[in-house]
RNA sequence: GUGGAAUUAGCUCAGUUGGUCAGAGUGCCAGGUUGUGGCCCUGGAGGUCGUGGGUUCAAGUCCCAUAUUCCACCCCA
């Protein structure tokens, strides 16, 4: 066999696809209970859409994103996120006409060319909401308590939330300047990477996992420390608010997230289940990007949650969704009965059962072989003597009790033991 | 883009210093029981040993390249 799936994609089978529509429906009943509504955008776009709003600094951009030119000689890519596309919307459609705020939720794959890795694909799934239009922390605190929510109705504990803030385009300026000032005698001992953030986003060399840069950082001007008066005030409320709404967080100086469209709030749950790189969410405020794209001055606040290392996390807690249930009833028959036993089939399922019948033409042992492996809960053999009298037994697998049941009533009989359970 | 490990049947894996090494378990199909599941027994299908070169009388086995997967770095969900 040479053809494989592409590298870095997979194949979802029946259970794992169970239980992914499972954890969709959970999340797109708790999104419309907090007010927001779906919204799907293409599989592509523009690259200049992902050159501008997610941003020229940032690695997706780099190098990550799938480009290629299609046969009118467009430039295009696969969406490697979600915000920049959705943002896109918003100020295409004229979202800014429609009662503020504007809250979205999406749930779709996205692409990016990356080494593969635990909980890392080049296709993956994502759930994500945008609020457009509030500048307030109220919007930081409610996208929050979603997840919050979320992870309660699935039973998950084990993850952190870590937060921070990373001031405005005001404050970024004057606390870009101070970082440049502190690291700039100590360029010559740091990695390469970190020369390079040192022009382009000194915030960057915060965060960096090189042991000496780390040492030469710890004492680096603080990013909450630098924030002016008004982003201060709005992280402090987002703090508060979250005790409000008693969610643990953590505060996580270092948290500065590498999308360049991120202003003040930024947060991410994390979780050593999920692989070196621990997070299964993340998100922040974005009030310049509306703007950037053309849009109006429209602030706003969002978050994406990657479902492959959601279900890392869960299988890691003991938590994933129940799978499907075998049918209930397996009707096994023979060539003079293929055609009553189709139809009996039919009509039960057609009531709503789950059933099971032979569609390979087998012995009788050999179905009653391949019932038990189904894992039906009863079986009937429908042959001439059964439908020359119109009644059959219901054989329990699980003891092998038989009950007689006129055909008529196998409805009633299934609804009964259904009801049963 | 950098570094490390791995790849043999659908799945999990044996296979010694190159020489009956094409294997086991499990799963699948059938039969034993011509109209009755599980347990048991028997048989069957399924692999150009990831791919391509090289060394050799002889290569899953040694060498090189390459693909893929896993792990880590970077970064992100």
């Amino acid at each position: 066999m040479n053809l494989r799936a592409p590298k870095g994609t997979r194949d979802v089978l029946p259970d794992e696809a169970t239980m992914r529509r499972k954890l969709e429906s959970i999340f797109a009943d708790i999104c419309a209970r907090y007010g927001f509504g779906e919204i799907r955008t293409p599989t592509f776009e523009h690259t200049e859409l992902f050159e501008r709003g997610v941003g020229g600094s940032s690695d997706i951009v780099r190098k990550e994103m799938y480009t290629f030119l299609d046969k009118g000689g467009r430039s295009i890519t696969l969406r490697p996120e979600g915000t920049a596309a959705v943002a896109r919307t918003f100020v295409e459609q004229g979202m800014s006409s429609w009662a503020s705020p504007v809250k979205l939720w999406y749930n779709l794959n996205m692409f990016r060319y990356e080494r593969m890795q635990k909980g890392r694909f080049r296709e993956h799934t994502q759930f994500g909401c945008e609020i457009f239009g509030s500048e307030s922390p109220q919007a930081d605190a409610e996208l929050i308590g979603l997840l919050d929510t979320f992870f309660k109705e699935l039973g998950i504990k084990e993850t952190q939330l870590q937060i921070n803030s990373i001031g405005c385009p005001v404050c970024r300026v004057d606390y870009e300047k101070a970082l440049r000032d502190y690291f700039r005698p100590h360029l010559d001992e740091m990695c390469v990477d970190c020369v390079e953030r040192f022009e382009k986003n000194p915030l960057r060399m915060l965060d960096c996992k090189v042991t000496k840069c780390q040492e030469i950082a710890v004492d680096a001007p603080a990013p909450l420390d630098a924030l002016c008066e008004d982003c201060k005030k709005h992280f402090n409320a987002v703090t508060t608010y979250l005790e409000a709404l008693e969610i643990p967080y953590c505060l996580n100086l270092r948290l500065v997230r590498g999308l360049d469209y991120y202003t003040r709030t930024v947060f991410e749950f994390v979780s050593h289940n999920v692989g070196t790189q621990g997070s299964i969410c993340g998100g922040g405020r974005y009030d310049g990007l509306i703007a950037e794209l053309g849009g109006g001055d429209v602030p706003g606040v969002g978050f994406a949650l990657g479902v492959e290392r959601l279900l890392l996390e869960l299988q890691a807690q003991g938590l994933l969704p129940e799978t499907d249930v075998p049918p209930l009833l397996y009707i096994a028959s023979f060539d003079s009965t293929a055609a009553e036993a189709l139809k009996l089939a039919q009509s039960l399922i057609r009531q709503g059962f789950s059933i099971a019948t032979d569609v390979v033409g087998r012995s009788l042992r050999a179905q009653m072989k391949a019932a038990d492996r189904l894992g039906v809960t009863y079986i009937v053999v429908l042959g001439d003597l059964e439908l020359e009298k119109g009644i059959v037994d219901v054989r329990r697998l699980s003891d092998g009790e038989e009950k007689s049941c006129a055909l008529t009533e196998l409805g009633a009989f299934l609804k009964a033991a259904e009801s049963a359970d």
